[in-house]
RNA sequence: GGCGACAUAGCCAAGUGGCCAAGGCGGCGGUCUGCAAAACCGCUAUUCCCCGGUUCGAAUCCGGGUGUCGCCUCCA
């Protein structure tokens, strides 16, 4: 497996630090509004990471934080009256509602900055005592001056960042690139008691505290998007390597922005969408294919007419299943011949294709286009074998097979107690009877069509497409889904 | 101003030295169908932003140009 590292600039094979053991750890969201789909793409992408690497048989231990208090959530809690905690609270909560949604499994842990403020203090306290920072009127601040390897993620030298500097110094610092490990308490913040006066954590130090808690020095894989590469990665390092002496993090990982009209989704720009907007719109399955149908490293620009794209795309990959699950419920055969040996030999390419492309630094794009090269093996070997009988063991290789890939890439929701890909949409309404009259549409439908009445069978099939049913006719009788 | 990334068909997108430049969406033609839908078959980039160079050979390497975007400030 090779992985981009955001350190050196390259592609290097991944080595863990223990064998079959993979440590992460990726920046979460700060919890003062609902996530938008830039939001979205790391954790998405990230998850994906996750399973690729528990399919390739490593043990993996995930950790993706909540930053529950900063500057943003009190402003966002003042502006609306309320406790800035319990406002970080319902965030964490409506978080998770979208990230349920987009088929994220949850991280092992998911730390939060107001339960780790002990650690938080203690690892100041090491930066301190190993002369790497210093206080001032109850401030804490990291002195850039005593890590020399300052600049070595974000390729930037100190000289080149005070040239470019466009934010006025605080006369307190040492060096105008310091920054807060410790910020003193002002009035009506959440505060803690510390070494050095009542306050608060500054915006770096918890990723470095709370991934070196749960995962170790010189763990294996830290990710967020790129725009976090500076300065909170490089402040993150810095910190770090300043309190232990060792190697923070072997692979940095940063994934590429979304646009919208090719510029940057933000939250200052004002052009973002929700990902719960998002999926008022389009499907989850549709969100999570656009979402990995581009490299992670690349911009992914977003507007409607490529969200269309992308949930016709996942149809043609449901059809393809639907069409297998259903070939496997009629009569089929034991017995293998030719044109099922090619077909397995088929499938045991497309798994090879998945492999390689997700062992080259994750190419999701890549590996999607090995579901499309099973979707069309399978359609044509069923096309291929009409009504007669097809092998039963092809069928379910082929099921088993877009299983793994689902299990990756998570495009479909699973069913927990059959362990089966959910095609349907979990339907809100009392199925039953709704279901009931629609069978009898059918029924009274296939007699119209008995007696070539078309006006009265094809009246049914439009009304029906209006309200979200197609209907489709096979030689075997009608098939109905969801548009 | 400093640093960096990207530019492949109508749209999205993979591909970083060598079989006809993956795959998806869309479009066109055909098969199937009462008609559709789905599915299948065929077609849809003599060419990879432009110019120059290296090489037997480049979308892929080098130089220059143009364009777009990002970071340098909270931001995934």
């Amino acid at each position: 497996m090779e992985i981009y590292n955001t350190l050196s600039k390259r592609k290097e094979k991944f080595v863990p630090r223990e064998p079959g053991r993979v440590y992460m750890y990726v920046c979460g969201p700060t919890t003062y509004n609902f996530i938008h789909l830039g939001n979205a793409r790391p954790i998405v992408f990230f998850d994906t990471v996750r399973r690729y690497l528990e399919y390739r048989g490593f043990r993996v231990k995930y950790v993706q934080n909540f930053t529950d208090v900063d500057d943003k959530i009190i402003n966002r809690a003042r502006e609306e009256g309320c406790d800035p905690l319990a406002l970080a609270e319902k965030y964490v909560e409506e978080y998770f509602r979208d990230a349920d949604a987009l088929h994220v499994r949850r991280a092992d842990v998911h730390p939060r900055v107001t339960a780790h403020i002990p650690d938080i203090i203690e690892l100041i306290r090491r930066i301190l005592d190993r002369g790497a920072a210093y206080v001032v009127e109850g401030d804490v601040y990291f002195d850039i001056g005593a890590y020399p390897a300052y600049g070595k993620l974000s390729g930037r030298s100190l000289e080149e960042m005070q040239a470019g500097a466009r934010v006025e110094v605080d006369p307190r610092k040492k060096h105008p690139m310091d920054f807060a490990l410790w910020k003193a308490a002002k009035p009506g913040e959440p505060s803690w008691d510390s070494p050095w006066g009542r306050g608060r954590p500054g915006w770096h130090i918890e990723c470095s505290a709370m991934s070196l808690k749960y995962l170790g020095s010189g763990f294996d894989i830290h990710g967020g998007g790129s725009d976090l590469i500076f300065p909170h990665h490089e402040n993150e390092i810095a910190q770090a390597e300043a309190a232990t002496g060792e190697t923070f993090v072997r692979y940095w990982m940063h994934n590429g922005f979304i646009t919208v009209n090719q510029e940057k989704m933000s939250k200052s720009l004002g052009n973002f969408f929700l990902v719960r907007e998002i999926l008022a719109k389009y499907p989850p399955e549709a969100v999570r294919f656009f979402l990995l149908s581009t490299h992670y490293r690349s911009p992914l620009d977003f507007d409607d007419e490529k969200m269309d794209a992308a949930r016709r795309s996942v149809e043609r990959i449901k059809n393809s299943l639907r069409l297998l699950q259903e070939a496997l419920s009629r009569p089929r055969r034991e017995g293998k011949g030719v044109a099922d040996e090619e077909f397995l030999a088929a499938l045991e390419r497309c798994r090879r294709g998945f492999v390689a492309a997700m062992d080259d630094d994750f190419n999701t794009a890549l590996a999607i286009s090995m579901w499309f090269e099973l979707a069309r093996e399978a359609n044509t070997y069923l096309h291929a074998a009409g009504e007669r009988s097809v092998c039963r063991e092809a069928l379910e290789k082929a099921l088993d097979l877009a299983a793994e890939f689902n299990g990756v890439l998570g495009i479909f929701a699973v069913d927990e107690a059959t362990g089966r890909m959910r095609l349907e949409e979990r339907r809100e309404e009392g199925g039953g009877l709704a279901e009931a009259l629609l069978e009898l549409l059918l029924e009274v439908r296939q007699e119209a069509r008995a007696k070539k009445d078309w006006a009265t069978a094809d009246r049914i099939r439009d009304r029906l497409k209006e309200l979200g049913i197609i209907l489709e006719d096979t030689p075997a009788g009608p098939r109905w889904r969801r548009a």
